[in-house]
DNA sequence: AATAAATTAAACCATTCGGTTAATCAATTC
DNA sequence: GAATTGATTAACCGAATGGTTTAATTTATT
């Protein structure tokens, strides 16, 4: 049981912990890298240009959102991808989906129509 | 042409924003809010509790995002939601589904259902 | 013309972010 | 058991975030 004040975490903790982990290109880089399968620490960080610490904190940002899990064996953490709260996300925006859709369509048809000579707006 | 050292915006970059931008709770609660219609930034603030510039400043970096668009009209800002970045945003996760559907399948299926006396998962 | 309304701009503040390097810790290997 | 490896922790740094309050700006009302 929770020690102290202690909120409960709701469904937009998770939200907000989830798009703040995808708004980072690094950490989208490591979940496609994840998506390929599990894969260790160190190489995980190989790839990229910066410090072992610096992957480290982007996988615990990742790991907080519960995007991924590790699995730690003896000296080596095995991260692996954890796909829920990315449909969460995904639900979110699906939320939103009725509403572009029907404009998105209008808008498509726009502006792949034929080009008119550009009347004002905007 | 752009004065300057100015990189081209990249597709990431556009990713970064509009994830930043749907990392922020009053920002998703400003969309969907817009989602049910075009708003004025004064009734956009009203259900908040805190200042209009902070709310301006959201709506900014809705903005940036292109998640939002404004028509000014004299000194009303009317706001409307705009949904082609969501979509960008969505196709990114649906990138991933592939590889949850199996897994999350189940569990939705477990979910939705009718609330059966719950078993243990998770 | 004076005032009020709608909104942004500016300056400020505390906190978080994304990175660094150096130190630490635990598990292997020689 | 000493050195190496895989990884985190700690301390720090500059820049960005999310909020504030106080102007400033522009348009509408009376």
């Amino acid at each position: 049981m929770p020690s102290s004040a202690q909120r409960k975490a709701t469904a937009e903790d998770s939200l907000d912990r989830v798009f703040h982990a995808l708004a980072d290109r690094t950490r989208r880089a490591l979940l496609a890298r994840l998506a390929q399968g599990p894969a260790r620490v160190t190489d995980l960080a190989a790839p990229f240009a910066m410090s072992l610490p610096a992957v480290s904190k982007h996988l615990k940002v990742l790991e907080s959102a519960a995007l991924i899990e590790r699995a730690v064996d003896g000296r080596v953490h095995r991260c692996a991808i954890a796909a829920a709260p990315l449909k969460d996300a995904g639900r979110w925006l699906e939320h939103y989906r009725g509403f572009w859709e029907e404009r998105l369509e209008a808008l498509a048809r726009f502006v792949e129509a034929p080009a008119k000579p550009k009347r004002g707006r905007r």
